[in-house]
DNA sequence: AGGCGGTGTTCAGAAAAAATGATGGGCGCG
DNA sequence: CGCGCCCATCATTTTTTCTGAACACCGCCT
């Protein structure tokens, strides 16, 4: 039993007549009248009644015609969907996320996503930011984003934007960083990341000109620590600008008002990947996102404005 | 797109690879390879990625397998209740009945044809007597019961029955019935039916071998109104056993215990269609039910017994 | 009654499609 | 580096399908 001889099927059913099948089907007459003597046999079925006046269906005919057409709708659905994916990315992405969600604008990469890439399913797995990309090398993500330079050649990389950072200290502490200077600030207590976090070379570039290092009484991996601890007075340390602005607008820190540096926001994914098109799209639509002329990241005061 | 190369685009995700596939289909591999790259380029999306450790479906693959599944199923289901159709009757017949549904045993022949061939749907329909054997000529009805004989020709009929008829009489007049000879009978009014039915000429050759013919006051054609004008007091009439013996016990009436003649309950379908699966089945239900030994109609009491 | 126009069927040969078996290339594994 | 396993390709054979002509059947019309 093949699609044709069902369509064959059908189609005489319809029309009531071998002759009338055999044009709108574009064949010889005895070519169907073969077919369906084929599928009846198959079948053991008497599909039609042969007149001399046409061919009717007998009433076991009647009941497998609806299946028939079951049958031919099923296939047809196949092969419109298949042709409807043709033009549409499938797939499933896994992107490492090493900060809020809010901040990486993961919402709007999921709107855009939607409409651009329905058939894309994409999952934000919120990691520490140092196992970002050794997931990415791994296999164990598809893609992430990450703080700083990036030095594994098996990578590409996007720079999306350079985050401005601000030194923040507990909010008793007003009075001792208000007019310090850098080799004040670094007498004091800080609160440090870990040497494999970005952050730590951001702020060890920061002193590099001094000669003493700075005091550091604590070491943590993750921005919620880092916060969690200058709430509890265990010293300075540095946050993005709109971290620490939130931070003192609400009294649980005070900004100093030196020196801000910056920090790459960066997008990795495996090298050889890169081409992939469910990567490549996800890429592309988060390097526009990042990368608009309105959507610039540089003013001081916070991040980047989103929508 | 084909059955067959569906079989094969399931077969192949399923065992992950083209050699396992080809064993299980008792085919080559090369042919399932092309049976594959053919159906890829006629849906346009690459079904499999092929690794040197076999097929894989991708994303797209996935997606298609189910519906390549549903469709596989509706061929399987048409397939299976084909071969299922084969050793059953399909149709539909239509059954004229001349006289009430219970005493035909109408419920019980449908309970009987829902179990041994639930694929035909009967078609009652109550005419007048001498309708029925006309309709079956005209290919109105494919069948039907009739009381009396038969002379059409190109018909074929069986004899169920020989059911027993009762003279009945309105019942005020139980005293001028009550020990009354034919002759008395015949002087009073009666109730006939029309000439064009069995009736007319029973009634007619019980008076027979009468010097006078009986005293005819009214002419209708059905039981049922046989029924009202003897509840009427309009005249005495015949009726089945059953009825006059109903009739009695309500006290509408009076029977006359004399003889009892008897008329044939026949059933006839067209002589040139007898040999037709759906009404030889039905005729054989009919026949067994009405001629199996325990049912043999002839107690002068009541109708047959039910089930 | 006989021919005509419509049906579906059958047949032999032609055409197309599918299967085969051998060959070759890619990749992982020892 | 060679072996084994995988799939792709190719020329060839085999099978299936299609074709076109001849035929049989039936209703209809002259």
């Amino acid at each position: 039993m093949e699609l044709y001889q069902l369509k064959t099927f059908v189609k005489i059913a319809e029309e009531g007549s071998l002759t009338k099948a055999a044009e709108l089907l574009f064949t010889s007459q005895p070519a169907i009248s073969a077919q369906i003597k084929a599928l009846e046999e198959e079948l053991g079925v008497a599909l039609f009644d042969r007149t001399s006046r046409g061919m009717q269906l007998t009433a076991k005919g009647r009941l497998l015609y609806a299946q028939a057409l079951d049958t031919l709708n099923a296939a047809a659905k196949l092969k419109s969907d298949a042709q409807q994916l043709q033009n549409e990315l499938v797939g499933e992405i896994r992107i490492g996320v090493h900060t809020d969600f809010d901040f990486m604008r993961i919402g709007e990469l999921h709107r855009l996503l939607q409409t651009e890439h329905p058939r894309v399913s994409p999952y934000f797995t919120q990691s520490m930011s140092m196992d970002i990309l050794p997931d990415i090398r791994r296999g164990a993500l598809d893609a992430g984003f990450f703080f700083g330079p990036c030095q594994l050649a098996d990578l590409t990389t996007w720079v999306l934007a350079e985050v401005p950072m601000r030194i923040v200290a507990p909010a008793d502490w007003a009075d001792r960083v208000d007019k310090a200077s850098l080799e004040d600030l670094a007498r004091l207590p800080w609160v440090y990341t870990s040497s494999t976090c970005p952050f730590f070379s951001l702020t060890q570039e920061l002193f590099a000109d001094l000669d003493e290092e700075p005091n550091k009484v604590a070491y943590v991996d993750s921005e919620d620590a880092v916060r969690e601890l200058i709430r509890a007075n265990a010293g300075l340390s540095m946050l993005r600008v709109d971290d620490a602005t939130r931070l003192q607008a609400n009294g649980e820190a005070v900004c100093w008002y030196g020196e801000t540096p910056r920090i790459a926001l960066g997008f990795a994914v495996q090298r050889q990947r890169a081409a992939e098109p469910v990567i490549n799209a996800v890429q592309s639509l988060i390097t526009d996102m990042w990368l608009a002329p309105d959507n610039v990241v540089s003013s001081g005061t916070g991040g980047p404005s989103h929508d």
